[in-house]
DNA sequence: TTGTCCATAGATAATTATTATCCAAGGGTT
DNA sequence: AACCCTTGGATAATAATTATCTATGGACAA
């Protein structure tokens, strides 16, 4: 069990996006430059986040992508799921069905062990829903800053 | 973030075990054939219940495999960590003090989102810790069957 | 309405993890 | 010493993940 590389990718996607100035749509270059992977693989993770409804994007001239809704309504979990899907980790091929005697108490047995799993998972993803990206990205001291990606992407070339 | 299939397997092993008469040892090839898997990869998805202290074997004509002990001291999280191995799902790539710029403020803030993760990974194993091998095993009416698992595959064949 | 710059999307490749098997070697009883 | 078992190394098959390239389609401005 482990979680998708993507996942981090995403929230440092949505950081960049959280702390562009003016909240100006920032293009894909951009990001896949500062992350530092090609362009038509930030654009296919970008495109997770648009669909999760994280993202919003603009293809025209100074189009681009920008955040869908505020930080602070964007949840780690939404993030988490974005990236992995909504299904669940666990998976059962039903063994015990077969390999014990298929009959009611059985399958009964399995699926109590099978919500074992399913409530741990539960707990795992209420506590990702605890925090937002606002949580995350904002100080103690309330100071929150903002860049110019795409300023910054000029002086790096 | 997908949970290995072995997990699945290593619990219908021990619920095997536990339920074996007078805990006579179980040869490799009475659990390989029951799961429909190779004897060698059986052996090896064993072994690490073995190493993990789940399982105890002996290597002598009416040898085999039995637990290590009860069936009552076995978490899903032993079963788990057994299977999955013991390290965090969670692996970070550091990547955030790339995209920002490295210093004492992102890597603060890094390691916060890392622990919002960690925290959550905590709670799912705590959960799994909190049930017994012999919990799922166990009816609500206290009956607690056994097989001859070795008889049973001689019918089988 | 055309050109430009952007996102979308499909096909495909590279890499790594998982699942699984075979076979040679080592160990414990009887 | 013989037997039957587990151990462990080498290796293969499959599937998931990560990543890239190239072609297509959409929006805006001139």
């Amino acid at each position: 069990m482990k979680m998708k590389s993507g996942v981090e990718q995403a929230i440092c996607i949505l950081a960049m996006l959280a702390t562009q100035e003016d909240q100006k749509p920032l293009k894909s270059f951009v990001l896949s430059q500062r992350l530092q992977v090609s362009d038509s693989y930030l654009k296919k993770m970008v495109r997770k986040l648009v669909v999760a409804g994280l993202v919003e994007s603009s293809a025209s001239k100074e189009g681009g992508f920008s955040l869908a809704k505020p930080s602070s309504k964007m949840t780690m979990l939404d993030i988490f799921e974005a990236i992995e899907g909504k299904e669940s980790a666990i998976h059962s091929s039903h063994l015990a069905e077969h390999v014990f005697f298929t009959n009611d108490s059985v399958i009964k047995k399995e699926n109590e062990v099978l919500n074992i799993f399913y409530d741990a998972e539960r707990l795992f993803k209420e506590k990702l829903n605890h925090f937002s990206l606002d949580d995350v990205l904002t100080s103690h001291d309330y100071e929150k800053k903002s860049f110019d990606w795409e300023s910054i992407a000029r002086e790096v070339n």
